[in-house]
DNA sequence: GATGAATGAGTATTCATTCAT
DNA sequence: GATGAATGAATACTCATTCAT
């Protein structure tokens, strides 16, 4: 059905490869995260073998942010299904995000360490990517009559930023209860957006 | 008071190579911002001269780090002088990060690279001294009524990468008007932290 | 019994950078041994192969120093096969030493070389080694009566630099007769240590 | 009456730059032994105090080598003075140098630092310099009939070794007793070159 | 005489990438 | 498809030496 067919071994590889360059890239930081070490941390004999597999390093990196943010979507679709109004489905964009920052850490700290290591020069188009989801809710609030008149971008700017708080948060104190901090943002964020009656 | 008495020769360089640093790892990130790159940039014969004025990398980011924290520490302390409230204390806070962002963008950006780039090894002390600040006006404002019982903590990172959003957006939207995102974030932490009535 | 088991090429090459490290080391002193020096003896397109291969400049040399030793552990095994007396035993370890030294006077110049080049921190331990073999000779003929009652560290010290001194000389002199060098040493040690009648 | 005057500031800048020389090439090993190293030991401002007073590195190591040398000879001249035999002349000169170990232990490391280091290339000439004293009183006593009938070489070469042995014995065991030694090369001589009655 | 600044070649080591097998 | 070997540019950092003041 896709452009390039893959063979089912070809893919596998790159599948493990990137497993491994996640698991690299979370660990180590972006900095350290070479082909040798993604190599040693994926059992490969060879680097050689990643750049078969991948054109460049920036493909790789490339393909891990696809395999996250696909995760991420899948993740968000599955959650976000037919929301009855703007303000639940915030609520929901909340709590699925702090949900999946609990069951993929790793993912989620990889993303982080490759956009801030500086491995992409920075490109507004993903940013804007990240940032549509939230933009359509909030314009739908204020189209329902739910939320107040506020400027949509610096909104979902905030609320997304707030949402990767928690990622760093995580690496120094494991324990955050996050259920509670999606409780709290929630609140937040309702306060903030509310018409006020 | 001075730690060490430089010579009016040594500080020059070692400014005009900070200076460089700055520019370097606020445009190319501070992974790709090597010894090279910043002698490019300050036009300097060879990389041993900023190893000559500098012992490390490190000491060198540093640097960096001291030198934008300084700035930042002057805006910041002739504009909160004496809040009235809490409320007003949030708002200057808000307001003076934005100025600063708008005035300094360069140095904002090579701040945020330098942090997320995983230069130093993520030192939750750091955070907690960028986050202390704002803790410190969200306990007064509870302690005062003026506020609603929220977790600090949650709100405080909120806030604080609230600010940092518009740093990496004006990269893209350079055209960005700060004072009116500032006036959309004052707003909404107003909503979102004062009291009910 | 093997340790690693490594590909024929890949020893090769390990074989090839050690005689050039050896030839290296021997011509041009320890301190003047670089990577880049020992490049250009192998011939090799970059220092970069040589890392490739080695992990360390530690490395390289802890292999030297096993080649060297390799050989001079299988040539005096050899010759010191079942001594029928202590007196027997110091003359072929004289001579033998000596013989070692002219059929391979680059190997050992190379060895004293590091040694001498603090290549590795003075280490009493691995000088003690060197002296023990000579050690348990001396103390073999003390208790049989051959040997008359010396300190048995100050003559190992002894006859251990006496052997290395040529290796030196034969830098300077290449035509010295290191057969007769041996006969001189041997007299010497035996009037020095036999019991006197 | 010396060949070059110099005034009494250069010979006493010389003298300290020479002294710390000294200090850390005995104490870092000559690999280690940077101008840089110098100049902090001898509390100097810059290095480029040193190469105002040397024209080389080398010129420094000469002159490093010449004044542990003068030492040496002065130290060795006021012991030397007229000895009534062969014989007493060597037993005289082993003592004397195992002395000169023991109160100048920094000086005596400095030197040997220097040769094995690879500082200068080997040197015949300077081994014939130091070698020769010891075949004056070797030659002395075989025309005497105290000696019997070695190579003078060979024997001068194993003495000269000889005490340079416990130089390196004092790194690692400071506490070796000096004099004893001394006792047991001067025995160990004495057998080796007696002639037999 | 002395100082601090600068230079540029040198150090070992790491890296992504290429390629023959 | 996969492997090990090789490449050469790049990394931060050190060094002896030069020079203007």
């Amino acid at each position: 059905m896709q452009a390039k067919a893959k063979t089912f071994t070809e893919s596998a590889r790159r599948a493990q490869i990137v497993a491994a360059a996640i698991e690299t890239i979370a660990g180590l930081g972006y900095a350290r995260a070479s082909f040798a070490q993604i190599a040693k941390e994926a059992k490969l004999s060879s680097t050689g073998l990643i750049s078969y597999h991948f054109a460049n390093k920036e493909e790789l990196v490339r393909t891990v942010l696809e395999d996250v943010f696909g995760e991420i979507s899948a993740f968000m679709a599955e959650r976000m299904s037919t929301p009855s109004s703007a303000s639940a489905a915030l609520r929901t964009y909340l709590e699925a995000n702090l949900e999946f920052a609990a069951a993929q850490p790793t993912r989620m700290r990889a993303l982080l360490n490759i956009f801030l290591g500086g491995a992409l020069g920075y490109d507004p188009a993903t940013e804007q990517a990240a940032l549509e989801p939230v933009e359509r809710i909030l314009r739908w609030g204020q189209e329902s009559g739910e939320f107040r008149d506020f400027d949509v971008r610096v909104m979902a700017t905030t609320i997304r930023r707030s949402v990767e708080g928690p990622v760093f948060l995580l690496a120094g104190a494991p324990e955050t209860d996050l259920t509670a901090y999606a409780e709290e943002l929630v609140t937040l964020f309702d306060l903030a957006t509310r018409r006020p009656t």
